[in-house]
DNA sequence: CAGTGGTCTAGACCACTTT
DNA sequence: AAGTGGTCTAGACCACTGT
């Protein structure tokens, strides 16, 4: 039982993505829509604010609601993607090997980006990410076994993302990233193919769910000319 | 005459900031909000709905709305914040040096970049970034002459941003941001202080009105040690 | 059960753009 | 003047959390 205003957002995203409303085509007006759909004006306007804040559409007073070019080519999206997302929008082969998986107690550094003590277990998941049949994407996971009770090797090789939501019904809310460059790692080197670059683009991320527990922190470490980020941003006011 | 959301948004926000609701804490419930400051409940959740979307908070059903941890010290900010703006953050000495201020005709990537036609006039600004007197990020940015009929040394030495906004009134509405990694130029090493990094991280940023038309088309060149991007994602329902 | 946030409605007035 | 989106209100019912 969806609300309604997801409802008409998901129908008008998907009419965007598809070509049926067209790049700087006008939408309907709120009096139209609200007739199309039977619902209030709110209703509509909840859905728009949302297609606007997620950059489908422009809003613009007395003229109407039009819909922004959306650079599909573009790859690696903002937001929360996961690499199982990634994969299906490149449609590139690619392969997950899961090199390391296992229980540990924190160190230090886990214990203060996790703030948890050291007698919380935290399962360690390291993972290569091959893409035509290359190693670029080192993923390094770290998620609280208080959430996480069980993780196996079959779970780590498709997408943990769908296992947590799905199977253990977690509810992810927000995450924090942030972006940096570093010296390769002999870690690095040994499990990527890195051709001659030193650096790596390094991807931190922590992930919270729903009550603001924080429960994972992820490291992902790209080789540098296959990084791509791309960031849709509104000015505040 | 602002919104009153916006009013009870920013007054929020600022207690925030300035430790007064200190994180983790809870807000007063919505019912308490309306009293205090004589709006409806509408006008309350739209600014709490402002609030989670921007990091400040979490609301969560049931219980309440809750400060999230704002990393102060974590400095450039996602979304569209400009140099001028990191500067009072990070509150170090910092120096902007004007390299190139012209009027060109565009060159074919530019003008598949902006599009626009050959006959267009761009400015084009070239300045370095200097941070605690090492030269850190190259700016090169593109401006249509149709929207900024005039720009001087001295705008560019301060905030263009501010003289856009403030002088010409131009409203800017949101931005597509573009983040990648490439080998060094010869003009990066000829204008940072590169040391022996040979690459940069480059972020591509292309800047639209309120009216959806793109007027500025901006790559910043940073030296890869000092580069930094922060996020905040939330998960798309 | 009372208190919380989430959704939805119907109606009002305003500011801006177009005809 | 007519049409558009922006703000605000008052009231309703729901789902979830705590006691």
């Amino acid at each position: 039982m969806n609300p309604k205003y997801l409802y008409v957002y998901n129908e008008v995203a998907d009419k965007i993505e598809n070509g049926e409303f067209s790049s700087n085509a006008k939408l309907p007006s709120e009096a139209q829509m609200m007739k199309k759909y039977g619902v209030s004006r709110d209703t509509i306007r909840k859905a728009l604010t949302l297609l606007e804040q997620d950059g489908y559409i422009q809003k613009i007073k007395g003229k109407g609601s039009f819909v922004l070019d959306i650079n599909t080519f573009d790859f690696p999206i903002s937001g929360l993607t996961t690499f199982k997302e990634l994969e299906n929008k490149i449609g590139k082969k690619s392969r997950t090997i899961v090199k390391e998986l296992e229980l540990i107690h924190p160190n230090y550094f886990l214990m203060k980006q996790l703030k948890i003590s050291k007698e919380d277990q935290v399962w360690k998941v390291v993972r290569i990410r091959e893409i035509d049949g290359e190693k670029i994407i080192l993923d390094k996971d770290f998620f609280r076994k208080k959430y996480v009770p069980v993780l196996t090797k079959e779970i780590c090789q498709n997408s943990i993302y769908e296992y947590l939501e799905k199977q253990l019904d977690l509810k992810i809310s927000f995450a924090r990233k942030e972006i940096v460059a570093r010296e390769a790692t002999q870690q690095d080197k040994r499990y990527l193919d890195l051709q001659d670059y030193d650096m790596v683009i390094v991807v931190k991320n922590f992930v919270y769910l729903e009550d603001i527990s924080l429960f994972q922190y992820t490291e992902s470490r790209h080789r540098p000319d296959k990084f791509k980020f791309v960031d849709f941003a509104r000015r505040k006011f």
